[in-house]
DNA sequence: CAGCATAAGTTCACAGTGTTAACACTCACT
DNA sequence: AGTGAGTGTTAACACTGTGAACTTATGCTG
């Protein structure tokens, strides 16, 4: 009853492994070795999957975008019926939730190995994007007449930065961003000023 | 005619040799060795002024922020008579262009060893902060009659959130930021977005 | 089914890193 | 002149990423 000399499906193993460490350890002090011993494996073999460590960790982060997606989707699931503006407001919650909820994961994602490396692969054919889900939202704004057609040009980097810098600030700390309470406040105010910039004043 | 058994201010010279390898190598990649070596020094003698080589990283990241401050200081002279929208237009151009022309530096600022670790650290005494800046001008908004006083809480960190985001992002090149000119027409629909968000349209 | 190319994992090796502990030099002050 | 603190050095250790050569399993082809 010895383990069998294949692992099955190493690179994923590679990526859960590794994403569970960088969750741990943080991406600086992630260690390709530990990684494979995590998995009774030895470093080496992960180079029949991976190019580099840094290869490794761009996987890892892509896999995190995968995971930020289906999180942003399942948060609109509840607010399915509700005005976009209502909905651009449960997905910038849920954005800065993820955010803060696995902090490490987030800064991987857009660190050096992360989406600056992601988009100079072949883009896979995973679900929508976070990218994708706001601007569908966005279409949703001007078609229930939220926002003028001239205003949605460029309008999804403008929101994504507002959320994601804020979501960033949030994982610095930055005094007003402590407690969860003070968060939540501090969101509900980025929002309404979001929309407002948008055109819409947005419920409440 | 030997060297000096000390070095005179070891300190200030890893963290500027330092900066200068952050600024080739990327903040990974960064090696404590490699920078003591540049100045002709054992890397142990590096422990004598840093506790860590994450220290040191902090360091050179809160050194960053200095660099940062003045630039942003810098440029307002120029816009020293305009009005506060074009200020705010000013010093938000100043902050995209300080991130896109040293992203590894802009990089460890607000990575793991940057920001949130100086927060933990008893508080220099340099010149105003980015934040000081921003809140500066977000006053003079209000006294000129182009902002509510209502508006003027939490203002600030709606401001920095859509800059920084909007800096983050442009380094990771999200596509409609790859070059230069898409940049700065994007950086101009954002800076009006957020004068509009803050309750004023600003000139032009 | 036999045979073989190829994918997937192993061992060995190496240079380089962060960090500790013990030692040496130099400067400022009495 | 002497002493103590501050600063730098050497030696050593455990660990890392990565290359080269080797071994084992897998799946395709005759």
């Amino acid at each position: 009853m010895k383990e069998p000399y294949h692992h099955g499906d190493l690179r994923r193993g590679l990526i859960a492994e590794g994403l569970r460490l960088v969750e741990t350890t943080g991406a600086d002090g992630f260690s390709l070795r530990e990684a494979a011993r995590g998995l009774g494996v030895t470093a080496n073999a992960a180079y029949r999957h991976f190019a580099d460590k840094s290869d490794l960790l761009t996987a890892i982060a892509a896999h995190g975008f995968g995971i930020l997606s289906d999180q942003l989707q399942a948060s609109l699931e509840a607010a399915k019926e509700d005005q976009a503006p209502t909905r651009m407001r449960v997905v910038g919650g849920a954005y800065v939730a993820f955010a803060v909820a696995r902090p490490e994961l987030f800064r991987l994602m857009f660190g050096p190995f992360g989406l600056c490396q992601i988009m100079r692969l072949p883009p896979t054919t995973t679900g929508p994007s976070a990218g994708q889900i706001l601007n569908g939202i966005l279409d949703d704004m001007v078609g229930q007449g939220h926002m003028t057609v001239t205003a949605r040009d460029g309008a999804l980097l403008r929101v994504w930065s507002a959320i994601h810098g804020f979501a960033l600030l949030a994982l610095d700390g930055l005094e007003g961003l402590e407690t969860e309470a003070k968060r939540d406040t501090a969101l509900h105010g980025l929002m309404g000023f979001i929309l407002k910039g948008l055109g819409d004043l947005g419920p409440g």
